[in-house]
DNA sequence: TTGTTAATTAGCAAAAGTTGCAGATTGGTG
DNA sequence: CACCAATCTGCAACTTTTGCTAATTAACAA
C-alpha cells in the first residue's frame, strides 16, 4: 500500500476527498502486518477517534480494495484486509487463525491443468496448517497425555 | 467423495443415522461439479422432497466436511461446497462468478519463503480471472463500442 | 475569507449467511 | 416391538456486510 500521503494524492486526484477518518485509518493501515478485520480496525480506530463509524471502515477499506491499495483475504468469517500489495500468499493457523505473509518465489511458473480457455488474472494459495506456537504448544499437551 | 451407499455405510459405522434426507443429499452431491452454495442445494432437494429443511442441509454439509468427504470453498458470500476431493484447486470467474476445478500437477513441489516453522497440512490455489464465455461476452462488447 | 457543491459521515435498518436451540420424530439395535 | 440416541424442522438469534438518509465537510473558486 502506499505511504497515507501518496493516498491522500491518489484519492485528491480521483476526485475522492482525505476526511481525517481516512487518514487515520491510512496510517493505521499502513505497514500493518495484522491482516485485520473491518471490525478490529475499526476497534483500534476508535481508540484514536472516538465517534468514527464501521461503517465508515468497511466503505474506506472496500475503496482501498477496487483501488488496488489494499488485497481482501476471504477465509470463512470477516474478511481480512492485506496492506500488502507485493506478489504474495497467505499462511492460516488452524488452532488460532492467525494469518501470515508467505512469499512463493515461482508462484508464476505453476503449471495448471483443465483451465480450457480460462484466463487467469491472479493466483492466490492459502496454506493452512500449524503455527509455531501452537504446534508445539500442541506437543506439550500430548506429553501430559502420555 | 464416496458413493451414496458407501456414505451410508461410513455413516452407519460412525454411529450416525441414515435418513432420507441424507440419502436425497449424498445423491445430489455425488458427482456434482457445479460447486453449489447450502442454499442452491437445497433448492434442488426441496424439488424432490417438500418440506427438507435448510438447517438439514447445512447440517449435513458440514458434517461431510469435517468427515472429508467434501471440501469447502471461502470465495466471499455464500460458502460453496465440492464434493470432489481429489487434490486439485479452483478458478473463479470475477464476471460471472462460475467455479470450476482446476489441476495443478505440481503444486506439492511449491516452493516458500517466510513459512519459518509453519507446518503445513494442506494449500489452496484460487486463480481468478475470465472465463471463456465472459471473455468472448466482453469482447463482443468493446466489437459494438468501437 | 467566504460561498458553493458534491463527497462523505454517522447511525440505523435490513440483507445475507450461518448457527443455536427445543420439542417432535425416527433409524438402528436388541 | 420397544427403546433411545440421533436427527429433523422451524424459528430465533447471531455475525458480517450493505443500503439508505439527513447532516456535515473537504475542495475549489471567487
Amino acid at each position: 500500500m502506499k505511504s497515507p500521503e501518496e493516498l491522500a494524492s491518489a484519492f485528491r486526484a480521483a476526485g475522492l476527498k482525505v476526511t481525517p477518518q481516512r487518514q487515520l485509518l491510512f496510517r493505521l493501515l499502513h505497514g500493518n502486518e495484522m491482516h485485520p478485520t473491518a471490525e478490529t480496525l475499526y476497534e483500534v480506530a476508535v481508540a484514536e477517534m472516538p465517534g468514527i463509524s464501521l461503517r465508515t471502515v468497511y466503505q474506506t477499506l472496500t475503496d482501498l480494495a477496487s483501488m488496488g491499495e489494499l488485497q481482501q483475504i476471504q477465509l470463512g468469517g470477516a474478511a481480512r484486509f492485506d496492506p500488502n500489495v507485493d506478489d504474495h500468499h497467505h499462511s492460516v493457523c488452524t488452532t488460532c487463525g492467525e494469518v501470515r505473509d508467505v512469499y512463493v518465489p515461482d508462484a508464476g511458473a505453476i503449471s495448471v491443468a483443465g483451465l480450457d480457455g480460462f484466463s487467469v488474472h491472479a493466483a492466490r494459495i492459502v496454506f493452512s496448517g500449524k503455527c509455531p506456537k501452537c504446534a508445539s504448544a500442541a506437543d506439550a499437551l500430548s506429553a501430559v497425555k502420555q
